[in-house]
DNA sequence: GTATTAATCTCGCTT
DNA sequence: AAGCGAGGTTAATAC
């Protein structure tokens, strides 16, 4: 796939997942090498259309049709103001930190200061599984020298209710294999309704920052 | 601010919620009248940096600072190959069908087919409060004529372990102020783990499609 | 302004 | 291939 920008009033037919439809207007059409488009108008970050990677992108005079597996899109090209192709366009890494597992690794580095206990082995991403059914991943277990078992669901912003429910799905299905447990919910931040529901049903709440 | 696309080699520094450096290579540019910027390398769908809508953008010879709030994004440009303002660039709404809404609406014109009970009223977007506090919105509230209260969580797509957590939640809170209670996840598809789940608390899967 | 949730979520990772 | 969870999620909506 050439990449290529075209900038084009147009109209564009999406079906596949949704159904939609892009009034006619000038549009940014974005083509990448492995068969991404992206159709963005003048406002905000996301675009307004898209399909891909992997795309089959076949490009006419007066249309252009993209096709996934079950998912296509038409664009229809009233006049094509510009064209052009991006030769020897990059695709780096972007290196990324304050991302949730830098926290993990902070919290980890150092359990006697936030939990107040005693660690006798950390787990990170440990698996709960029952009746051979995955329950999801609990961030960090702690097994104290009190053979208390503590769960922790780390998040680098604001925990939400959501957030504090996963944790308390993680704490009930544990308990259910071991006797002493308790839950934590670890981020800088936490809605009211969330730290609502972690006294409710006997979590804890600590605050950790990246610094 | 001018509508703009710039392809260059050059490199990202962004610092704000996290903090990323994307190394030196060519890319797409773009900015928008809002304020937003995108900066697009030629694979995948999202942006490998981005700030705003609303950001302020100052463009140098050598560079272009884009700071929002506690965001900043630093493009060091190293060599403009293109560099083209887009006029009268539009910004159109899309119209979408297939959503959840939809789905939501699909279900409540006939709740007697999907749930098999008789309702006598049916609230959409229920709001679940206790203790003066918000535990989240239930997507459909049917009552029935034995004043039996039907929770209703439903999904587009596949509904997951998170989303059948999440209807758990509300059927626990819910059963706090009403004595006869049902939870359902309503949705076309489900994983296997989300409907163990569901079995594991006593609550229902009916599946619906958009046709 | 704050908080909750949908999304054609996307994307990476693990099973 | 399927599924789970993070995300600088974004964007819309309710309060």
């Amino acid at each position: 796939m050439e990449p290529t920008l075209i900038i084009a009033t147009c109209s564009v037919n999406y079906d596949g997942r949704a159904k939609s439809t892009l009034a006619t207007g000038k549009y940014l059409i974005i083509i990448k090498q492995d068969g991404s488009l992206l159709i963005h108008d003048n406002s905000k970050l996301k675009p307004k259309n898209y399909i891909g990677p992997k795309a089959t992108i076949i490009q006419e005079d007066d249309k252009i049709i993209a096709t996934y597996k079950e998912e296509k899109i038409e664009i229809i090209l009233e006049n094509v103001e510009n064209k052009l192709t991006i030769q020897n366009w990059d695709n780096n890494h972007i290196s990324l930190t304050r991302s949730e597992s830098d926290l993990r690794n902070k919290l980890c580095g150092n359990i006697q200061e936030y939990l107040g206990v005693n660690p006798v082995e950390i787990i990170k991403e440990y698996q709960v599984s029952v009746d051979v059914c995955s329950v999801g991943l609990i961030d960090v277990l702690v097994k104290d020298d009190k053979d208390t078992h503590h769960i922790v669901e780390v998040k680098r912003g604001q925990a939400s209710l959501s957030a504090c429910s996963q944790l308390y799905r993680y704490y009930c299905e544990y308990k259910s294999v071991h006797t002493s447990v308790k839950g934590y919910i670890c981020s800088p931040a936490i809605t009211k309704s969330g730290l609502n529901l972690l006294e409710k049903y006997g979590l804890n709440y600590v605050k950790i920052n990246f610094d």
